[in-house]
RNA sequence: GGAGACGUGGCUGAGUGGUCGAAAGCACCUCGCUGCUAAUGAGGCAGGGGAGAAAUCCUCUCGUGGGUUCAAAUCCCACCGUCUCCGCCA
């Protein structure tokens, strides 16, 4: 959400903003609504403040005096009933056209209509050159029987998966070797809650556009697709010290998601499942542009060197303009080579909010000079599994159908290969 | 799942219908005193919205949302949350 008034002072820079990332906001009706609240805000208040002041005199009256104050006082009541009532109608709608607002993106942000827009502005290595034909990950890991997606459709339903034996160790081998290389980056370690309660889903940005990605309980609860969710929630409603900053966690949680416009897309393997697991980075900094800057780079070279730990081929993009959320203001995202399908596919995404998020989670902080402000919140996955095993098994394959164990993994998957005979 | 208690400012905690946005203490800030520290004296110190150059004024907020009343932190209802006991359970 954005300040009210820093919307009525840049109307224009908000509808380019809102062009560029392809969003629908109305920001005239939005303009219009806000002169009608404030226009009742204002008559209400005088009305209060009379109802107030002959409350005192009631007070202090007695007998008839009394009887017909309060009776005055019934007349001035309907008056005020009417518009609260007026007042409350068009807060409704005010709420609902301003949580449709988007961030402005940055300027360094570039035009596009789809992440085919996407503007490549790293490349690390080279794509794996094979002497043989290389195999998908779905084959490899089926004839390894280190992953079954025929049973895991049986029982768990379309995109369902079993990772078995091996398959297991490698993603496993992947969060300990992450835990490893984000906390000594200096981010705190957090297991946190992946069923959530509505606010932080609206906090955070995903609601209410969201609802449809969402599986929703029957109490009312959402399964949250990223643990940035709950993580941001995590301070919501309070106010920090400003020596906490910068607020640095690196979070582990189940993530679902129901992939509801994604239905004819990767259909088969881990590329996209409606349940994984992922670590996630989330920062809240001071309320400067600088800072955000800084703090972005900062948490997408975290997870490249970790990509670059594996030793996979993989570039960096920033996203266009189309290709942003509501709230994000700028957006890298890593993607790793995957030789089964000869091209790059995303594994992770960096982005920072300004303080879009943290006005809606209403976290706030004292600066050196006492003010309140809101704090800038950023996020990036650190790594996903099992997605991020497609571009190990696929990268690392051999011409026997075995797979070779990373290096940096090998200490925790406990052997060199996958699938030799012994 | 059953029974009960509770939710007040950064913290502790008083306040059960009328200048209460709220005593007191702690923490914090300013000034004073003292060689430094400690101790001590005076004052200040919740947030949102609005008017104003400012001083200041108006308004809303005592978990959230409704209700009763001329008037609600205080009474009633619902929800959320916390705690205790019983039951169940990884």
């Amino acid at each position: 959400m954005l300040d009210i008034h820093f919307i009525r002072e840049n109307i224009d820079i908000i509808k380019a903003g809102a062009a560029k990332k392809h969003i629908d906001a109305d920001i005239d009706r939005l303009i219009i609504v806000d002169d009608e609240r404030k226009r009742l805000r204002q008559e209400l208040d005088q009305k209060r403040s009379e109802q107030n002041r002959r409350s005192n005199e009631i007070q202090r009256a007695n007998g008839k005096e009394r009887e017909k104050l309060i009776e005055a006082m019934q007349h001035l009541k309907a008056g005020m009933a009417e518009s609260e009532e007026q007042l409350k109608t068009v807060m409704v709608e005010w709420q609902k056209l301003m949580l449709t607002v988007p961030n402005i993106p940055d300027m360094s942000v570039p035009d596009g209509e789809s992440d085919a827009n996407n503007l490549e502005v790293k490349k690390w290595g080279t794509p794996t050159e094979f002497s043989f034909t290389p195999k998908g990950h779905v084959e490899l890991m089926t004839a390894l029987d280190i992953a079954d997606f025929e049973r895991g459709a049986k029982v768990a339903g379309f995109r369902g998966y079993f990772l078995k034996g091996d398959g297991v160790l490698l993603a496993n081998a992947v969060w300990q070797l992450a835990l490893k290389h984000f906390s000594a980056k200096g981010l705190m370690p957090m297991s946190v809650p992946s069923l959530v309660r509505r606010e932080s889903f609206l906090g955070t940005g995903y609601l209410p556009q969201g609802e449809e990605d969402l599986y929703k309980t029957q109490d009312g609860e959402y399964l949250a697709g990223t643990g940035e969710v709950a993580t941001m929630g995590y301070y919501m409603d309070e106010t920090l010290n400003i020596s906490a900053f910068p607020v640095r966690f690196l979070a582990f949680s189940p993530c679902f998601r129901r992939e509801a416009g994604a239905h004819g897309k990767d259909v088969r393997g881990l590329i996209r499942v409606h349940e994984f697991f992922k670590w996630e980075q989330v920062i809240l900094c001071k309320a400067e542009h600088d800072e955000s800057v800084h703090f972005h780079d900062w948490i997408n070279r975290n997870t490249e060197e970790f990509i670059e730990l594996l030793h996979i081929p993989y570039h960096t993009v920033v996203n266009c303009g189309s290709d942003l959320g509501l709230g994000q203001v700028k957006k890298y995202d890593i993607e790793l080579w995957v030789p089964g399908e000869n091209t790059y596919r995303e594994i992770s995404s960096a982005s920072y909010f300004h303080d879009f998020q943290t006005r809606r989670l209403n976290i706030r902080y004292r600066d050196a000079e006492g003010n309140l402000k809101f704090p800038h919140s950023l996020n990036s996955t650190a790594i996903p599994t099992p997605r991020i095993l497609v571009s190990i098994i696929e990268n690392y394959q051999q011409s026997d159908g075995t797979i070779k164990v990373p290096e940096a993994l090998v200490p925790y998957v406990g052997k060199t290969i996958i699938g030799a005979a012994r």
